[in-house]
DNA sequence: TTGTAAGCGTTATCAA
DNA sequence: TTGATAACGCTTACAA
């Protein structure tokens, strides 16, 4: 049984209260008192019961990040964010594997309402659900959403502006001269991915290109897809020149077709994929991406939270942030991979 | 602020221990009662305070799983299979970043020691720490190692035997034909580094080929280092024929090279990689690699850390699990790209 | 079936 | 500078 309070309390011949005090840096302890208590405190290696305190406290320090799939690129950048902004505020990160599973999700989400955790930071996923709410309501919406939509309950909330992104990447794409651009999606469902698709269809409309329905493929995402969506181009009387892909793994798949059909990128074909990642970075040729700010992405979300832990209100309910275009090898000949 | 168990039995005008009884589904509740009882508790939607719950009963559900590196390929997998043992006995798991950062994984890890936590699993991480014992011992060792060696003290310990792997992928290469094979490894200071190269030193004996040290590689792990080094061995009279990496960002690099150079794989040059992962399997042509049974790692540190919960030891302190090699197009001409 | 009361290990208030 | 003591919100004997 480790030793409480009171063991040492009795130890040292004073009451727990002078402990407590003692063991907090808090001021009106003798400093006789306290080199005796911290030297018990040292010898024993004794260490606060946190849930006692946390009781009492009615704070645990501790936030959690719910996180719909690990291997999601980019998440440990913003992870680390959190993270940064977090433990300079004294909070620890905890975080929680929904793999999105709702029910998985709703009981990570409960640290917060049964006082495991001071607040909650949802990144990603696509469930609909206004199960969130009630639990948000409960603490007092000790809850900040990243890349993700709440439905019908206002929660603070940090977005990548996704249609700005899809527009970037096509507007790009038409700079280099291509007229006929083809996008390869993921579920049209999915409210980001929709906005790349207005982003795509606003950027041809600026530029006067007419919008083809036969150029516009929804996936599910898979590399095999992107593999066969390029086979499946091909058989159009005029195949596009230029791709905008939504994610890397269809980026991948589409290049593996391209290169098994022996065409060269960017010179046959021109493409843009979303979201960096070592997949982006390490393939050949390098991918021109949409970039998303990460780290700010993170870090207004840490802040917003503890900001609604301190219950003040964040200055705006919800933050939208500009992604930008890094151009690289495969789009633009001009770049060296 | 939210409802406490009294609130509720001064509602319904009970104790509060029939409340308690009533929300945890124990007998020894009339009908009626209960009825009202969850009415309430329905209406409010009220969750009970699971720090004072732990408080009580002294344990918490939870176990913390520590990760060196969120980014380490196979991590998802570990993870996927820790939270089903875990989940299934009753058990949420949470995750800890602990960025190969001492400070960091002690704070995570007194996460056990002041009853955040019932226990922890740690996994990977090249740190040598004594800091651990004491924390370990505290609360009678509920801890379990992966893939990562404790020093002086015995802590149940899950490992995948690298020097079988290192053995597995050298003999493979020899069995290709090939008797100049060269190592391109990481740290040699890091334990399962340097098993790998012991694997591989065994494999040369055992087929009598010679150790030649100009075809060992001592690197960085990069994919930069993974290029450079191609480009070194092949200043050598008489380059090597097979490539054991023991990562996927070395023989990203490696291929990069290779490829630069004109030359084919597997016809000119063979390689076999260290543990599966998304790069593994996309990049051209697929690697064959040592694979690690992930699951059964993942399974079995959580079976042992449940045992320590439960004051049970485990059958076998250190548990070495074998590794198997997975082959693919990288080292067999036979096998289709 | 229900209630009383002690206890879990802290913190915080108020006196001394 | 210290010490009692009452919270904090729950569980669990033990009694009724």
């Amino acid at each position: 049984m480790p030793l409480t309070l009171k063991d040492i309390a009795r130890m040292v011949g004073v009451a727990e209260s002078t402990v407590s005090r003692a063991i907090n840096n808090k001021p009106g302890v003798g400093e006789e008192t306290r080199r005796k208590i911290m030297k018990i405190v040292k010898e024993y290696n004794f260490k606060p019961n946190q849930l006692a305190r946390g009781l009492a406290k009615k704070e645990t320090r501790i936030i959690a990040l719910l996180l719909s799939d690990l291997a999601t690129p980019g998440y440990t950048e913003i992870i680390k964010s959190i993270e940064e902004v977090a433990n300079r505020a004294g909070y620890q990160v905890i975080l929680c594997n929904t793999a999105n599973d709702i029910d998985k999700e709703k009981a990570y989400l409960e640290l917060v309402a049964r006082n495991r955790v001071d607040g909650a930071i949802i990144v990603g996923g696509e469930l609909a659900d206004k199960n969130i709410l009630n639990l948000a309501l409960n603490k007092e919406g000790r809850l900040v959403l990243v890349n993700r939509l709440a439905e019908e309950v206002l929660i603070p909330t940090i977005l990548v502006d996704n249609a700005k992104g899809g527009y970037l990447a096509t507007a790009h794409l038409i700079e280099q001269g291509l007229s006929r651009i083809a996008i390869i999606m993921g579920s049209i469902q999915d409210f980001l991915e929709s906005e790349k698709l207005n982003g795509y269809k606003q950027a041809l409309k600026d530029h006067n290109l007419p919008l083809r329905e036969e150029l516009i493929f929804e996936t599910d995402g898979s590399r095999e897809s992107g593999y066969n969506t390029f086979l499946n181009l091909m058989e159009l009387d005029e195949p596009p020149g230029g791709f905008f892909v939504t994610s890397d793994l269809l980026a991948v798949g589409l290049i593996e077709a391209i290169k098994m059909g022996g065409y060269f990128i960017p010179d046959d074909f021109a493409i843009v994929s979303y979201g960096e990642s070592l997949i982006t970075s390490i393939i050949n040729p390098p991918l021109t991406v949409v970039a998303e700010p990460l780290n700010k992405l993170g870090r207004l979300a840490a802040e917003y939270l503890l900001k609604l832990i301190n219950n003040q209100s964040p200055d705006r309910v919800i933050r939208v942030l500009e992604p930008v275009l890094k151009m690289r090898a495969s789009s633009n000949p001009q770049i060296k991979s």
